[in-house]
DNA sequence: CTGACACATTAGAACAGTTCAAAGATTGGA
DNA sequence: TCCAATCTTTGAACTGTTCTAATGTGTCAG
């Protein structure tokens, strides 16, 4: 049973078939899937799932804060199943490989605050993952 | 005359009047225009200009390096043409105005890297703007 | 247990933002 | 002036996401 299973149940969530294979594809803490993505992962498990459902789905778990909905640099939203442990993001900029990076949050100094009232930060690491850097350079 | 129209110019670019008016519509330092409005803009001063050719001009200009593309929450891409100074983004949450900041870049520490070829950093700090802010309080 | 209502799911159409392709227009150099 | 290269245009195509309307399913009062 994955934590996010566990905290939907206890939500009293109607747990359906689909919602079930939906969650479950987003099992584990270091995941960030696209919606394509966990369209497919549920698929291999209850096929006749819909890409709507999903997309439903996502979306009534993101509002729920049980998800956070990552957005990437080509047009595809991710979702990040990491909502207990505040966290950033270290992206391969060749093949969009995307992990959990734990480090201290910047500090927007108050003179650059420009009176807004502050609610979160993200940052993203850029850079070249192991694989990738191997592949450039053998090129 | 932009910084940008001058860098244009003495990259020998061909300085048409479309690209002229595009390259207009993203003069100064502190805007963050989507497509859309870039062409709202570019049109304006010139009717005839396509939406294509907008789209052609600005990756042309992204790829050149001479403006750089911003992953906004919603669909939208936006480009920035301060490429000169290093600066991060205050985003409202409600009505998606950005803001250039000056923080200092978030470090990566060592044991977190991957093994990662680090690339560059991104951060955007979200909040509501002081505008967004009293239209919540009196609703 | 049954019926009824609320809610969930589905397929496909619709939509927004972006890219592509082919044809026409413009530019600068010989 | 003419040619070749490059730029622009229109409109179609494509991707990711949302919407709609019809159908299916769970739950709970009676």
């Amino acid at each position: 049973m994955t934590p996010l299973l566990e905290r939907l149940r206890h939500r009293g969530w109607r747990l359906t078939a689909q919602r079930r294979v939906i969650a479950e594809a987003m099992a584990g803490d270091h995941v960030h899937l696209a919606a394509d993505e966990v369209f497919e992962r549920a698929r291999e498990r209850l096929p006749e799932v819909s890409l709507a459902t999903v997309y439903n789905t996502l979306n009534e778990l993101v509002s729920m804060g049980e998800l956070a909905e990552i957005t990437h640099t080509d047009g595809r939203k991710r979702y990040d199943p990491n909502v207990a442990e505040p966290h950033h993001h270290l992206v391969c900029v060749d093949c969009g490989e995307m992990l959990d990076v734990i480090t201290e949050d910047p500090r927007l100094p108050t003179d650059q605050q420009h009176g807004f009232e502050l609610l979160g930060v993200e940052t993203t690491f850029r850079g070249r993952c192991p694989d990738c850097a191997a592949s450039v350079s053998s090129a």
